[in-house]
DNA sequence: ACCCAGGATGGTG
DNA sequence: CACCATCATGGG
């Protein structure tokens, strides 16, 4: 166990913003965090956390997950004051951070994503995890692909993604043996521009998912994904287009804390 | 019963 | 190119 003060960091406005869909809520306020093969949970008290793991792994993959090296306060600072909405946004969702999530759980959790709620989306999340994952190390990991890559169309329409579970069986039988690896590592060379067409090649990934799989997936931040809720608020709050020009490089958090001050109405 | 949900696909004009 | 019906499913 131990303790870090964190600024510009608030675990439920996190867990309700809708980059991740897996932290489970735990007793007293606290969060049980998974990400790929690790678990963690942490409690918070204003900017007061503690965490479940010893300093040495906080230190190596904690604090790169919550991204503690990126700084939020001067994006913040940066935003324009005549900018009553985002100015209201911020004020609103200040505590969310772009989470450094696994890459393959973000592209699933997004392939799902698609015209569904955020409700069904944890709950298919969960049930994909329980029905298929393996037990490693006292709980139970969400399957990689080749744990997916058996399993029918019919029984992923049983844990809920109903159309969208032939978009599964597909991608979990593409990336199945090596497949993830390969890609992953032609995003990783990849500019922005090709990221996203490569990530679109991927059957039931478009544009929308595309943007999201490379902001939460692969913490591109000058992404900025536009769904049913952003694009009303542009429609509505930016009707001659959003100054992306002056906040190039934090476009995607900036996009984050408009998407959770939205979910609000 | 109708509309919406972090949309994408395949077909048509 | 731009539209457009359709795709499951649960909740308002």
């Amino acid at each position: 166990m131990i303790r870090r003060t964190i600024p510009h960091l608030d675990l439920a406005q996190i867990a309700a913003s809708g980059q991740c869909f897996t932290w489970g809520r735990g007793a007293a306020g606290s969060w049980t965090i998974p990400a790929g093969e690790r678990l963690v949970t942490a409690c918070q008290r204003g900017e007061e956390l503690t965490f479940s793991c010893d300093m040495a792994e906080f230190d190596a993959f904690w604090a790169g997950y919550f991204d503690l090296d990126t700084d939020y306060g001067a994006l913040k600072a940066s935003v324009d004051p005549a900018d009553r909405y985002l100015t209201a946004a911020v004020a609103h969702g200040g505590g969310i951070r772009i989470l450094r999530q696994d890459f393959w759980e973000v592209l699933v959790s997004f392939l799902i994503s698609q015209n569904n709620n955020i409700t069904r989306i944890i709950r298919s999340m969960a049930l994909l995890r329980e029905r298929y994952g393996k037990s490693t190390g006292g709980f139970r990991a969400f399957p990689r692909p080749e744990g997916l890559a058996g399993v029918s169309e019919a029984d992923f329409r049983d844990v809920g993604l109903g159309y969208r579970a032939k978009y599964l069986t597909w991608l979990s039988r593409e990336l199945a043996g090596g497949g993830l690896e390969a890609l992953e590592r032609t995003l990783l060379d990849a500019g922005d521009e090709e990221a996203e067409r490569t990530l679109m090649g991927l059957y039931g990934v478009g544009k929308k998912v595309a943007d999201c799989v490379c902001l939460f997936g692969l913490h591109r931040t000058d992404f900025f994904p536009v769904d049913t809720h952003i694009r009303q608020v542009l429609d509505r709050h930016y009707p001659g287009g959003f100054p992306r020009e002056r906040y190039r490089g934090g476009l995607g958090i900036l996009q984050q804390y408009m998407f959770y001050y939205d979910l609000k109405q």
